[in-house]
DNA sequence: CAACAATCAGACAAAATGCTCTTGAAGCCA
DNA sequence: TGGCTTCAAGAGCATTTTGTCTGATTGTTG
């Protein structure tokens, strides 16, 4: 099981950091994205299909198709990939369990679990694409 | 699918909180834990279990049978718990599943990650059974 | 029409849940 | 005491559900 993102959100993130390494508007085909990144192939291609019918990608079908980013790198940030793929339910739902908790009748968690995420939510409502394909052409591992 | 811990662990902490609202030493059963909090009854059985195996909880069979808890609810911590269900596995991987993210290495999100995570384990190795109960009796929901 | 790439539906695997039988403890009753 | 009944945990396997992966199809270019 994955650590806390759904491996499905792994991968997109992945490879759309991996498409901001791109020019812009280049078109990338799966094939390529998913020998680099070791993700298996037909996998990556049903996550792009959400990531397409949510607007974050931009696909062509035939001989030089491909998949290209919707909009500029610098402006999509890594919360628009987790809620196209794993929707909202991360961030609003009782890390106990409990059905009925809220911030009116809050589980013995409540507070310490809000800290935490909303500290975490925040930075990736801020950290956008470019950035993060900059840091890690910088960092010097998994560059293309 | 799961937000933070897996089902197997939120069963698991409802539950000792639960044990940990009873007497010292009084014994209780998997029937009348499983129809208080909506458990899958056989699944609690395996889940407990695990616990007894791990020493958080005892165990005896019979007709007056039932388990409590090993230690007094005061030295059980959260994260007795969720090691024993899940294990180690959440505190140490990369939280977008670079297989060589380090810190020497970080990916771009690890050190939002870490900051956050080690802020809410830290809540969690503090986080006593006893006092939770105590706040959800307060609370004054899901009190048997 | 041939080659290639996205798309779609369905197969497979793992986790969660449910079922059934076994084992052990307590109470009852000759 | 010794066997019988009852109740509860323990253990293994069956089923359902969910998440992951693959094979067949459709669209595009030359």
């Amino acid at each position: 099981m994955s650590v806390f993102f759904s491996r499905q959100c792994e991968y997109a993130i992945q490879s759309v950091i991996y498409l901001a390494q791109k020019k812009q508007g280049e078109m990338t085909t799966i094939k390529e994205i998913s020998g680099h990144l070791g993700i298996p192939f037909h996998f990556l291609g049903k996550i792009f299909q959400k990531l397409s019918r949510k607007g974050i990608l931009h696909s062509m079908k035939g001989v030089s198709g491909g998949f290209w980013l919707a909009k500029p790198a610098s402006d999509i940030v890594l919360m628009d990939i987790i809620e196209a793929i794993d929707g909202h339910e991360i961030v609003d739902s009782c890390v106990l369990g409990y059905p009925e908790c809220s911030t009116t009748e809050p589980c013995p968690l409540h507070n310490e679990w809000k800290l935490s995420k909303d500290q975490f939510f925040g930075a990736l409502m801020k950290k956008n694409v470019l950035d993060m394909s900059k840091e890690i052409k910088k960092g010097g591992y998994l560059v293309p």
